[in-house]
DNA sequence: AGTGTAAAACTACACCTGTAGATCACACGG
DNA sequence: CCGTGTGATCTACAGGTGTAGTTTTACACT
């Protein structure tokens, strides 16, 4: 039951590396992070502590160090920020998300046969639609 | 091509108002919203003079009243919103966020079948033109 | 012309974010 | 024991947001 969670780009961004890392140190972040963002190392810090004091990351000590972790699963974030999209933009009408993905043209003829093998495979009998 | 605008919620909720109404006075707005979320009209005002300033909105003088509109089609909104998170949170691959969607069981039955239509009928059309 | 009134504009304020410099604390090498 | 360096914490600030009170403006009516 994650609540509704409102994270910004860069909250995010710092969450994403979490979930592939585990865990990381704010220099790591920092390091991850400085090839697209050139923030300074106190500017992670501040980020990464504000996440942990809103109860978002938890940290232990390790070897005079800091290393955190998210207490949030990717599943979790994206659940809530897919459902709080679609609530608010398509009125919470999943069909109409992704009939809008389908319309955009973002999708290519590959990914459109993957989908819709992944959808015959949730539905597997239903055979024929009336 | 509308640009990636970072959007709050209750922005949100104004424009989809706008949306619907085609365009709208401050107190349509402040009425309209009343019932969910009860602000002062000063507050009502200040958000949508904000947005205009933004160039999000569009107003006009009607009858000592200003009328907005709004700038963004929804169609925009929804296409940058829905990039931005597939770009966030699922690496940019709009299959994973449609397997998402259909692993979170947010789908009935019917709105699989409807979905998997709409990837039949837009799958034959490979060649076609847009 | 004077005034009431409604809407617009201005002002205010707390809180969050991105951003980062300035310190503080402390373990380690000498 | 002391300085040094590294990472943590503190402080700061501008800009955006939600929230709304106060002031100005200008038309409509007596």
């Amino acid at each position: 039951m994650t609540e509704r969670q409102a994270l910004t780009e860069l909250q995010i961004t710092v969450l994403r590396l979490l979930w592939e890392r585990g865990e990381a140190t704010v220099a790591d972040i920092w390091e991850a992070l400085y090839a697209e963002r050139k923030l300074a190392q106190t500017t992670v810090a501040t980020i990464v502590s504000r996440l942990q004091r809103r109860g978002i990351l938890s940290r232990r000590t390790r070897d005079r160090q800091f290393v955190y972790r998210t207490l949030l699963t990717e599943a979790d974030v994206q659940h809530s920020m897919v459902g709080e999209l679609t609530e608010r933009l398509f009125a919470g009408d999943v069909t109409a998300l992704v009939s809008h993905l389908l319309a955009e043209g973002d999708m290519s003829p590959g990914d459109l046969a993957r989908v819709r093998q992944m959808i015959d495979n949730t539905m597997p009998s239903q055979g024929d639609d009336k």
